[in-house]
DNA sequence: TGACAACTACGAATGTCTTCGTATATACTT
DNA sequence: AAGTATATACGAAGACATTCGTAGTTGTCA
């Protein structure tokens, strides 16, 4: 189930990159964010620890102390992420036509018979819900 | 048909503005796009200048003299400008995943019966094309 | 011909994002 | 107790993106 979080700022690139390690993980200090993203991101303690900071004042994430570092939380669950950033993509380039949006994406090749299925599926049952 | 340009980078969010209006109203000199922006966008002349000059730069359109002026043409396709996109955003976003961009914006719930009919069209032609 | 209008070119201010470096505090170890 | 390791906080540099202001050129017209 997701929780509407309009009040939230879109994550940065980065920020995005780290959301996703602590929705992967869970709660982590800093040194173990940057061990998770080392093959990905070679970024150094303190680029991390920054991000973090910037964050926890935006309100991505959240901080609790323990001992003397810091078990940093993520705010706001992927799925809100995820559905602001679609909306978002959607105006900037559709001018909000999610239709063109899916066309587009469908478009790009990179879907499966199973996932042309799934969504098969999915309109399908949109279709029943409407009037 | 659309021709693919890998080369040409993203345009951002402003050059996007001016690309539209070119696609939609055709090769025009500076004032010409000025006017036809006027009401979303209240840009100086100077400042829509500054873009087509980055823009010419970029690649994003050409231009030719005309008289004391210049007309400026899109040198990209709305298509493919368009596609870049999407697939971009599927990776920035969803590790490469058109599945979940797809079904992020059937539940954004803008999607009318008419589109999901279209988009049902779209995936079952998609669905014999596959082996 | 001299003033005015329109156009281009250039540079600069501001804001955001990414990325570290340095400084400082705190704990552990010998 | 001194030195090393680990943490945080702060500041700053470099890249883009957005937005104009100013300067200079060229053409028009009274």
């Amino acid at each position: 189930m997701r929780t509407r979080s309009t009040t939230l700022p879109k994550p940065t690139d980065a920020e995005l990159t780290i959301l996703r390690c602590l929705w992967r993980n869970g709660p982590c200090p800093v040194r173990a964010l940057c061990d998770a993203l080392k093959d990905q991101q070679n970024w150094g303690y303190t680029t991390v620890l920054k991000f973090l900071q910037i964050m926890t004042e935006k309100g991505l994430v959240t901080r609790l102390p323990e001992g003397r570092a810091h078990i940093y939380t993520a705010a706001i669950g992927e799925a809100d992420v995820e559905a602001d950033m679609v909306s978002d993509f959607i105006w900037r380039v559709f001018q909000g036509s999610a239709r063109k949006l899916v066309l587009g994406a469908l478009a790009t090749g990179d879907v499966s018979t199973e996932e042309l299925a799934e969504i098969k599926g999915i309109v399908e049952s949109l279709e029943g819900k409407q009037s």
